[in-house]
DNA sequence: AAGAGGTTCAACCGCACAGAC
DNA sequence: CGTCTGTGCGGTTGAACCTCT
């Protein structure tokens, strides 16, 4: 049986809509509440559909949105959980109080994924790398649902938005010694978000995945941040993976209970912790699984980045840890350092005109050479 | 000044989930 | 348990806007 349209689509008001219809949307709105968006349209006197009224609402209205350019605070959470999380829009956009679902996924498409593809073009990634692995690698390739539970679900705030003023900067030209701005941790691997969700603004310790030069994949991590609210971590010490809630909603998907995957195994590639409650009992710190550093070979990094972008969930924190382990085994991509740079500010400064060109472990005294370069790029692409 | 081409972003669309019945 | 309704999500579109020549 066919699905019912969600509103009559004759005398149907489309496009733009007008400070007229703004006003009356909001005035209704702000004396009977959200919801009921189906009959709202007929309820308020407009002539829209009434999934166009929430968009309308909840995307401009909202007396809470967040008016503005993103920061470059906000920017660079947004890669990271991007990172993390691919194009789970409104999930980022939760993190980012006051930045609608729309507004970051614009911003990805128009800024972001264009500095990547900058990226990609200067280093010459070959396309087939982005291929997806061969299928007895690839994870389920289940399209997203279209939203997450509702228990993941939290009031978006919103606030209306001018038009953002238009940079003048040229796209970022990438040299072939592109910056690498990328923290390698004295012993560790760990990825941590909360913390600039909480503050949005620069952290001292963001550790894009490292390993041992000795090829320990997680090895104790001395620097190990003990926030609760990690979005996410890999306790090298400990091997426990810390989750937010939602990430755990996300993780334990029932419809989707293969999402859970370990990377125990011997042979270093992913598998299923088919027990999926297992992670259940805590959504803090849940042993979700062991990155054992004595019996698991770590996935080249060219089996890593073969691994599709949307792909990956749980993948994504692991592939980081090796591959960053396989650049500091093989082509010692950056030298360790203690500064509060990260792989993503170099991503975010590519418009920066005394950055362009320059690579950061250049500028710590090593360029890279070719192949340390592609590494790199693939790490990001992937 | 004007037109072409590029960019941005508000809005639309179809899909899928949750919950009510 | 199956169906229906309401709603949220992510992808896509195209008008408005900007920059360049």
């Amino acid at each position: 049986m066919g699905r019912a349209p969600c509103c009559e689509k004759v005398g149907i008001k489309r496009g733009r809509w007008t400070a007229e219809e703004d006003q009356i949307l909001s005035s209704y709105i702000q004396s009977n509440g959200e919801g009921s968006w189906r009959s709202l349209p007929k309820n308020a006197g407009l002539k829209r559909c009434g999934k166009s009224c929430r968009l309308r609402w909840v995307n401009y209205l909202r007396s809470d949105l967040r008016r503005g350019n993103i920061t470059p605070q906000e920017e660079e959470l947004v890669v990271k959980m991007h990172s993390t999380l691919g194009n789970r829009w409104s999930l980022i956009a939760s993190h980012l109080p006051g930045r609608t679902d729309n507004e970051i996924k614009n911003y990805w498409n128009s800024h972001l994924s264009r500095k990547l593809h900058y990226i990609r073009k200067s280093h010459d990634v070959p396309a087939v790398i982005m291929n997806a692995p061969p299928t007895s690698q690839r994870l389920p390739e289940k399209r997203r649902p279209g939203r997450t539970s509702r228990s993941a679900m939290k009031p978006k705030t919103h606030k209306p938005k001018t038009r953002k003023p238009k940079k003048t900067s040229a796209p970022p030209e990438v040299d072939a010694n592109v910056a690498v701005n990328a923290v390698v941790g004295e012993d560790a691997l760990m990825m941590e978000l909360s913390g600039a969700e909480a503050e949005l603004g620069p952290r001292d310790d963001y550790y894009y995945g490292a390993c041992h030069e000795g090829g320990d994949c997680c090895n104790t991590n001395n620097n190990n941040n003990n926030n609760n609210n990690n979005l996410m971590s890999i306790n090298g010490e400990d091997a426990v993976l810390s989750f937010d809630d939602d990430i755990i909603d996300l993780l334990l998907d029932e419809s989707d209970p293969g999402n859970v995957f370990s990377l125990s195994d011997g042979d270093g590639e992913l598998s299923h912790l088919g027990d999926s409650t297992i992670a259940r009992g805590s959504s803090e710190t849940s042993n979700l699984g062991y990155l054992d550093p004595l019996h698991e070979p770590c996935p080249s990094v060219e089996s890593f980045i073969n691994y599709e972008h949307q792909n990956a969930l749980t993948d994504e924190f692991i592939d980081w840890d090796c591959v960053w382990q396989e650049g500091n085994k093989s082509h010692k991509l950056c030298h360790e350092k203690d500064s509060s740079d990260s792989m993503v500010s170099w991503l975010l400064d590519g418009d920066d005109e005394t950055t362009i060109g320059k690579s950061n472990c250049e500028n710590f005294g090593e360029p890279l050479d070719h192949n340390e370069e592609n590494a790199l790029v693939a790490w990001l692409l992937s």
